[in-house]
DNA sequence: CGAGTCAATTAGTTTC
DNA sequence: GAAACTAATTGACTCG
């Protein structure tokens, strides 16, 4: 009998069954399975098959996943599901739950159920878990990474925003820059002697400026560069 | 204190 | 075989 089983997950990659553990996740722990042990290749499944359409379709993915399931092993599976999620294994043992993957029906429910909320109450949670003839805490697995995937995604969406929002804000200091350096050179000395006190007003809607009389300085009033004075009015 | 959630991580499976 | 995807685990945190 081993006493030591590989787990998937978490920072261990080793659970020892001692007992530890037990508690925390017994209720609907994959890992905790009457059986002493179970070889890899002949280890049950606990998620059931929806249809045998859905299998049939799935004919071309691996052996190892559900999908590939005789009916007779489709529904040991199915039984011993429900017998852990009553009574959380409450074996002696630890053995490695096998990664499945959904099928195609299973996540598109889970999909649509995630579209009318992302988080799930116990009684929506159980409710899913027996229609898709999954174990309560797959589907909470599974809400809890689409919430991830969710935010991971939502988390790449506003950085392209905002660096499309900065390209266009070092685009736009460019320009004004640019703008900046012509007005100053308009101002020559040469013009210096006839020029008034001219300030340059900018539109905050077009973003041009345009010179404006004295008395618009006087009305405006805002100091925003040397030597001319700018300031934002609208056209 | 227990239950629920999240972030970080591991590891099996699929895709290219 | 590497990369991408994703089911599953773990520990920290929050809240009632």
């Amino acid at each position: 009998m081993e006493l030591t089983l590989p787990v998937g997950g978490g920072r261990c990659s080793f659970l020892r069954c001692t007992g530890e553990n037990v508690g925390r996740e017994s209720e609907d722990h994959p890992s905790l399975q009457l059986e002493l042990k179970l070889s890899w290749s002949n280890e049950l499944d606990v998620n059931s098959v929806p249809s045998k359409s859905d299998r049939n379709g799935e004919a071309g993915r691996s052996s190892s996943t559900n999908h590939a399931l005789t009916d007779a092993e489709a529904e040991k599976g199915s039984s011993k599901c429900s017998e852990d999620d009553k009574e959380g294994g409450g074996g002696v043992t630890k053995t490695r739950q096998k990664k499945l993957r959904l099928s195609k029906e299973q996540s598109c429910y889970l999909e649509d159920s995630f579209e009318e909320h992302t988080t799930l109450s116990p009684k929506q949670k159980n409710a899913i878990a027996k229609q898709l003839n999954l174990r309560p805490r797959q589907v909470e697995v599974w809400f809890q990474n689409r919430r991830a995937r969710t935010k991971l995604k939502q988390t790449e969406v506003d950085y392209e925003r905002l660096k499309q929002r900065c390209e266009n804000l070092t685009t736009e200091n460019q320009r004004l820059r640019r703008e900046l350096q012509e007005l100053r050179a308009l101002r020559a000395p040469t013009h210096r002697a006839n020029a008034s006190p001219t300030a340059l007003c900018v539109c905050p809607s077009c973003e041009k400026a345009t010179p404006t009389t004295s008395d618009d300085g006087k009305r405006f009033g805002g100091y925003l560069g040397f030597p001319m004075r700018l300031k934002r009015q609208f056209c």
